[in-house]
Order: C-alpha cells, then sequence, then structure tokens
DNA sequence: TCGTAGGTATGAATTTTATTGGACCTACGG
DNA sequence: CCGTAGGTCCAATAAAATTCATACCTACGA
C-alpha cells in the first residue's frame, strides 16, 4: 500500500506504470533532469520551468509520486521533488541509465 | 525517413515514442513475449490471441511498427511481426531486459 | 471459382489523459 | 497582520488514445 501522499514501497512499483509515467515528455524531461543532477538533489516542482499551469503541475507530479520514481518532501512552504534513485536502481537496473542517455534533443 | 510500410531506421528510433508503445499493456506483452521467443521468432498478429476486434488489432501492430519495435514481413497471405532484437539492442542496451524481467503477471 | 482466414483503411464512438481556472491552504517576509 | 509564493483539490473542458463496425483486399484450399 502507498503511503498517505502516494509514494508507493520499491516493490509496489510496476514497471508498466513507470513506462506510463515516462510516456509523457514533461514528465520524461523532470526525471531525465533529476537523474543528471547530483545525487539527492531536490527542486521544487516551480523550478523546473515547465510552461504549464500550478494545476497541471500538481498532476504531473502526482503522477511521478504515484509510480514511484520521485518522492516528495515537505520542505518550509515548498515541496521537494527528489528522484528515488536507489530504488529505481535497485528495481528497474539500467533504466536510469537509459532515460538520460536517451534523452531528446 | 520510416519506410513504406512505416518502419523507421535504427537511427530514427526515439525512445519516447517507444516508451509510449510499451506504455499500453497488450502492445508491451506482444513485445515480451516475442523477446522471451527464440531469435527471429515470427508470429502472426492473431496468433497471440489478444481480446480485442481485428481493426484494434491492426492498430496496436501499427503503433509498434512505427515505433521501431517489430517489422512485420508479408509472408503468403498474412503478416508477420518479428522483433527488432538487434537494432533495439544497439540503440537502447538493456531495455528488452527489463521489459522481459518486469512482465506483468 | 467460391469461401474463408488474416490484414488493412476509414470514420465514428468511447474512454483516458492532459489542461485549466478558481477556491483554498500554509509558510515566510515585511 | 497582510501580501505573496508554492502547492493542493475539484469540476469542467480539450485533446489523445483506444475501440469497433464496416467495407474492402489478397492468398490459399477445397
Amino acid at each position: 500500500m502507498p503511503d498517505a501522499e502516494g509514494h508507493p514501497l520499491p516493490e509496489e512499483m510496476d514497471f508498466q506504470t513507470i513506462l506510463k509515467a515516462l510516456s509523457d515528455p514533461m514528465r520524461y524531461e523532470v526525471i531525465a533532469t533529476l537523474a543528471t543532477a547530483e545525487e539527492g538533489a531536490k527542486r521544487s516542482c516551480a523550478s523546473f520551468g515547465l510552461p504549464v499551469s500550478k494545476s497541471t503541475l500538481t498532476y504531473h507530479f502526482r503522477v511521478l509520486r504515484g509510480s514511484g520514481l520521485i518522492k516528495q518532501v515537505d520542505l518550509g512552504n515548498s515541496r521537494m521533488a527528489q528522484l528515488r534513485r536507489q530504488d529505481i536502481e535497485r528495481r528497474f537496473p539500467g533504466l536510469l541509465t537509459l532515460i538520460v542517455e536517451n534523452r531528446a534533443g
């Protein structure tokens, strides 16, 4: 069972769900960006500069959270997104490499 | 440019497009099945026993073709689907392994 | 030659996804 | 205390993806 914020446990992560999450270009870009950043990097949703409204942002980050790709931690006023690198690497070894190396132009 | 039947060249394959193709459970299943079968295996669209109409089948196989995951070759009356294993492996190393190992159910 | 099996193309209906505005909440700075 | 920045939730809408029926085509076997 996912926790109250919708984060699944590592063993609950579903590859199909992850593919669906990554099949949207904006979400892919977010993950590729986090995967490229230094280990443990935290970024606010807004900081990615995606060309959509606040509520759409919330929607996309919820999808990412629900897939298990990111975790969101409250930090003062804003909610920081963090890649679940260990969990992803253990569950789907090589996936992050593929994502980073095949990022669109 | 993809050929007349819609097969992209290896260098035209786009990871995003492939993720989209794989994000549908039926298409995922087709690819996982082909990836598990022996090298060079050919299967007719119908042989997968997917629970949809003929025209829907055509649709899904067109998506797979367009992504570059499969090639379709005419063989007598029917059109055989074949995994583009070499091309996929070269372009996206490790992807097929992930697909096979994380097949649902 | 006729029937059938396996596919395709097209257009329409349906279902899913993505997007947004607006109301609301909370922490922070002045 | 007030304004603002960053987010959430909800309901509505727009845009995609999926599905199907129908009509059509082609190779094969009886």
